[in-house]
DNA sequence: TGTACATCAGTGAACGCGCGTTCACTGATGTAC
DNA sequence: TGTACATCAGTGAACGCGCGTTCACTGATGTAC
């Protein structure tokens, strides 16, 4: 293997160095398929430095993957944000989110996998850690669009966060199963994502016309009505 | 640490091991909050046994990897048989089961975690686990579930598969985030659960009347149509 | 302008650790003659 | 009935490995006087 050494950085610039191991650490969970690859050794080697070098901006391990996680979920902001672009339309918008969201996801399996991997230490309350997803870019920008449902009066108004997670669930149930289960017959394209996403956002709409605690007799008069309707058109 | 050695099994039923070795195996996972904990060492530890005898049993510890989790989803299996018993109404049936499942993945929750963890090697289109998860009881069960909606008129007939990898998707992603993200706003009980198992159980019944492929017109259309009849009633 | 000193961005070598796995061996139990 | 042998269910000790992390050190660059 070629270690190149990487030129020192200049006197005010030691943050540079950290940019720099985020993206190698990076890189070495999407070349290679395992996040066992990335050890601080390969890591720092990948950057062209030597392992302490990692602790003088990582306190440890854990911290250098966090970092690597608010990178990705910078990234998929980014991703949905193109995946909405000029689409007004806030069904549209929202399905075209999802799909985005379920693409990034597919197109970055390893990725993803570490920013939902359970990591240790998860378990203590530890304040900041309460909204990590929910202060995050990509789940603000849902919610915009999930308000947009509401305002069109598509959605039930009041609960918006948990209309998001509901979106959430959804498209994170797709791509995690898409990932882990790839043998399964997912069919060669998003068709079966966007099934699952259309559903979703149609039976929260329906759902709460019924009624949210509608048992399920309501439901199907529902559908039969729904079936009547569109045989009369 | 009290190691307490184990009897030495009597001489035709070495087999009784390979039970003991799965069950120490998946008590390691329950107990301790991590994949981690599961080594050779501290499995043979925990049956009272050195570590060479696991290899008696399990060629190495991938397989017996595979082993703890084919027993999980054997008990998944009978939670879900347990949850839907007695419900003839296949609606509630499905959802019942959906809620099973939910709960029987954040009652186990590393035990969850590894059964839907990527494993190296599993991008070799191995013949045999194409279908480890459509093989499975609990999928089988889940299909006659989605069989008996289809004969009773609430979902579309044809795809049963994709229907059930649809209710399975919803359910794995609320439980998948319901575990990976507990600090998020789930609410004390599995409302959340539920509720997006309702909608997309209705979603994907209503959707199929307005038509698989049928643009968001026309799902908004009927929305406003279900609302005037709900008015109405 | 010269020089002593502080700071910064790293290096080099080593630490102890637990891991998966292998190898040669043991000793009780059954079986063949 | 006795005994040699095969088999079974393990044991005990060790292998090499890569890991996260620490510690004392270096050498270039800036700053104070």
């Amino acid at each position: 293997m070629t270690v190149r050494r990487r030129m020192r950085s200049p006197r005010g610039s030691g943050e540079q160095l950290r940019g720099e191991i985020i993206t190698a650490a990076t890189e070495l969970l999407v070349n290679h398929g395992s996040r066992d690859a990335v050890s601080v050794r390969a890591v720092a080697s990948r950057v062209g430095v030597t392992p302490p070098s990692i602790y003088l901006h990582f306190a440890d391990k854990d911290q250098l993957l966090d970092a690597v996680t608010a990178a990705s979920f910078e990234k998929l902001d980014e991703v949905l944000a193109q995946a909405g672009d000029g689409l007004d339309d806030p069904l549209e918008r929202a399905l075209a989110e999802g799909l985005g969201y379920v693409r990034f996801a597919i197109g970055n399996p390893v990725l993803y996998e570490l920013a939902f991997a359970p990591r240790a230490g998860s378990s203590s309350p530890s304040g900041s850690m309460v909204d990590e997803v929910l202060a995050s870019a990509a789940f603000h920008r849902l919610s915009q669009t999930v308000q947009a449902l509401i305002d069109e009066g598509f959605y039930p108004p009041g609960d918006v966060v948990g209309s998001v997670l509901e979106l959430f669930a959804a498209a994170h149930g797709v791509a995690s199963l898409m990932i882990t289960k790839p043998h399964l017959p997912w069919g060669e394209d998003l068709s079966h994502a966007e099934n699952v996403l259309r559903a979703v956002c149609f039976g929260r709409a329906a759902m709460s016309v019924v009624g949210d605690r509608a048992d399920f007799d309501d439901a199907r008069t529902a559908v039969r009505s729904l079936r009547e309707i569109v045989k009369r058109r």
